[in-house]
DNA sequence: ATTTAAAATCCGTATATATGGACTCAAGTC
DNA sequence: GACTTGAGTCCATATATACGGATTTTAAAT
């Protein structure tokens, strides 16, 4: 939790403050928000702006991440690592269970939102891609974890205590419910784990419609999820039989 | 040219390589294709995971840029610097023209495509975000250097001359472009600059449209471009009178 | 459970980077 | 025209990183 090169760090907090910003910054600027020696930034920025990851406007002597920079991740939330019969499909699952349906892939200890439908109107889950959620107690997580061995399960859930975030629930509890989603094909369900007063249903997708481990997630308010916990359960599985069976498109 | 730091260099090489292959990539595919030690390598890799730039797939040993890294830059593309105004006077200046319409801004010694609309069927010029064109003897390039100062575009040149790619053009015919474009309204025509056989009207948008100096630029086959020149030229004069009257939104 | 590749980690050393301070340069003020 | 302010550069040196090789861990195959 600890060898982020000096450098890395100071680049990330970099990006990070034009993404708070979103507007043309000074060097002097970037000094006082990094609490960073002026000629380190400046020689950094130098080498940002030869790599052409920052433009350099010398009349106003600010600086701004280019579309060089920004195009260089953008494929990652494209969809061409999720097939776009992959994306029509989510859709269909939105709207038949009428809830904010998800679609999120391992990231180290947890997992990240890598694509999100919604309805358009009406109280629902609202989710950015890009956020990470907690693997120990979630429906998302429990439903990943049953694609996993039970040692890999274990050798986690040890080393989520050593480097982060400790899990908020024991390990047994852990495993109970994966066996419990195991049954289900691989079907959890969980209130209240990732954001209060929030339930969500999670299975683990088919393998071979995606070139990564994918897990779909169907969630809205807990009360409403919890009236309609059984119609979208079945909505689900009935979604990834369909799912399994079509010739569907992978990628790579 | 030369004091990227080395650690830079490759952190954008191994983004490049990502953004290549698209697809998950293995530690020693990663090795290969930057020609760089293991160790080296993974020590980058296990940092940027840490970061939460990448995302480490035990199971599979791959690595894969996460979604959070995509977010990180995105908002440069999401007009977010390009008030929605000025997003749909472009829309009806691509109508009107019916070639493809693009906004560039300046980076370093070029400009970079931040936006493009242009027509979904038919022959037209298609162009990527994010690209970099020359300066010098581009429409682009000539209706930008009329918004500077004589010497600093003089000095900018010689800073060319040196930096990077030598100019094709000599100054002095640069300097009669600017003159010429200065007398109308900052527009300039330039035929098979950037690519060939296309041609293209540019001009400097007025100040205080959008935070950043931006040029438009129409363009599109020379043959069509040359035989409506007239035409595109009067309804690029007219749109920008259009946007210089309009109260327009600007952001901070 | 045992085996076996591959990946990740560890370590001492060579090398590259980060830092603070002094200097140059340009633009704007009085 | 002298003065002020902020940005960018240059330099010597303390410090952090990169390297290659040996070791340990991991996950999958037997």
């Amino acid at each position: 939790m600890s060898d982020l090169t000096l450098s890395l760090q100071r680049l990330s907090a970099l990006f990070e403050l034009f993404a708070r910003e979103q507007r043309p910054l000074s060097s002097a600027a970037i000094c006082a928000a990094l609490d960073a020696p002026r000629s380190s930034v400046a020689a950094l920025l130098k080498a940002l702006a030869q790599l052409g990851w920052l433009a350099h406007d010398r009349r106003a002597a600010t600086y701004l991440p280019t579309a060089k920079f920004a195009t260089l991740g953008a494929w990652v939330l494209e969809g061409s690592l999720l097939p776009e019969s992959l994306l029509a499909a989510l859709q269909e699952l939105q709207v038949a269970t009428g809830e904010t349906v998800s679609l999120c892939t391992p990231a180290d200890l947890g997992l990240e939102v890598a694509h999100v439908i919604g309805p358009d109107v009406g109280i629902r889950l609202m989710i950015r891609v890009g956020v990470r959620l907690g693997l120990w107690g979630t429906a998302l997580g429990t439903a990943y974890l049953t694609t996993l061995a039970d040692p890999t399960v274990r050798s986690m859930y040890r080393r989520s205590e050593v480097g982060g975030e400790p899990p908020r629930v024991s390990i047994r509890s852990v495993m109970a419910a994966v066996r419990r989603a195991r049954e289900h094909d691989g079907m959890a369900y969980a209130e209240s784990a990732v954001v209060p007063d929030v339930a969500a249903v999670s299975a683990p997708l088919p393998e071979g419609v995606a070139p990564r481990t994918l897990i779909v997630s169907v969630g809205g308010p807990a009360s409403r999820m919890r009236a309609n916990r059984s119609f979208v359960e079945e909505e689900l599985r009935a979604w990834m039989g369909r799912l399994a069976r079509s010739p569907a498109g992978f990628r790579t």
